[in-house]
DNA sequence: CCCTGATTCGC
DNA sequence: GCGAATCAGG
């Protein structure tokens, strides 16, 4: 079915009666809901209250200023330009958010004493999360350390004679001993069995000769409550 | 789940 | 331009 001059006039109508999209669609016959929704936009007929949009108009009259990137939805994976989106929400508004929250001059006397004025300031985050200063709010700059000889810092007396990290090589056996983030943490450190990173104990428990099915024993249970889930 | 309108995007 | 598919609130 085609979109007549005739059925378009009679879209156009029950449009401005305020019918809903279904029942124009079913009094014109052959055409969808979505059909008589999408003709009534190209049309440029009034938009009717819509579900969604009634809800972003309460939120817009209680929160005239841009809320803050970081509470702002995320757009979702779906957004065919997600990098715009983000972008057009980080990036500094010169326009709006500097005038509507000024930041106090730096020579501009304090508030009068005796009245407490809390200005809100708004603020773009940053891709990383930082928190993108306001014109005309940059801190004094920090004045650079006096210059000091530097000088290798002293290992811990835990790992002072521990494999570490920075100490593997190809010809050392690089069986952790310990876990990474603690304290000792460290590495076997005995001469590798050549061609492979373990010392010869150690290729023992990294290298085991693959039994058939009928002779593996089910595995022990793990000490530790098992694998950590992160 | 149903309804609604808005929007997108392949045709 | 068309409209199915999809979204999102009621």
């Amino acid at each position: 079915m085609s979109w007549t001059d005739e059925r378009i006039d009679r879209l156009k109508a029950m449009w401005a009666e305020g019918k809903t999209a279904s029942a124009i669609a079913e009094e014109l016959g052959g055409v969808s809901r979505n059909a008589v929704i999408g003709k009534a936009h190209r049309l440029g007929l009034d938009s009717r209250p819509s579900p969604v949009k009634a809800g972003e108009e309460k939120a817009a009259a209680a929160a005239p200023a841009p809320a803050p990137a970081d509470e702002r939805p995320v757009a979702k994976v779906k957004d065919k330009a997600p990098i715009a989106a983000i972008l057009e929400t980080a990036a500094p508004m010169p326009d709006e958010a500097p005038a509507r929250a000024p930041a106090p001059a730096p020579a501009a006397p304090a508030a009068p004493a005796g009245k407490t004025e809390t200005t809100l300031v708004y603020r773009s985050i940053g891709p990383g999360g930082f928190i993108r200063q306001g014109p005309g709010e940059q801190q004094a700059p920090i004045p650079p350390a006096p210059p000091r000889r530097l000088v290798p810092a002293k290992p811990s007396p835990e790992i002072a004679d521990k494999t570490s990290l920075l100490d593997l090589n190809d010809r050392i056996c690089k069986w952790p001993l310990g876990h990474p983030g603690e304290p000792d943490f460290h590495f076997c450190g005995q001469p590798a069995n050549p061609g492979y990173p373990y010392c010869v104990q150690h290729c023992g428990v990294a290298y085991q000769a693959q039994l058939p099915r009928r002779d593996r024993r089910p595995p022990p249970p793990l000490p530790y409550g098992g694998p950590r889930v992160r």
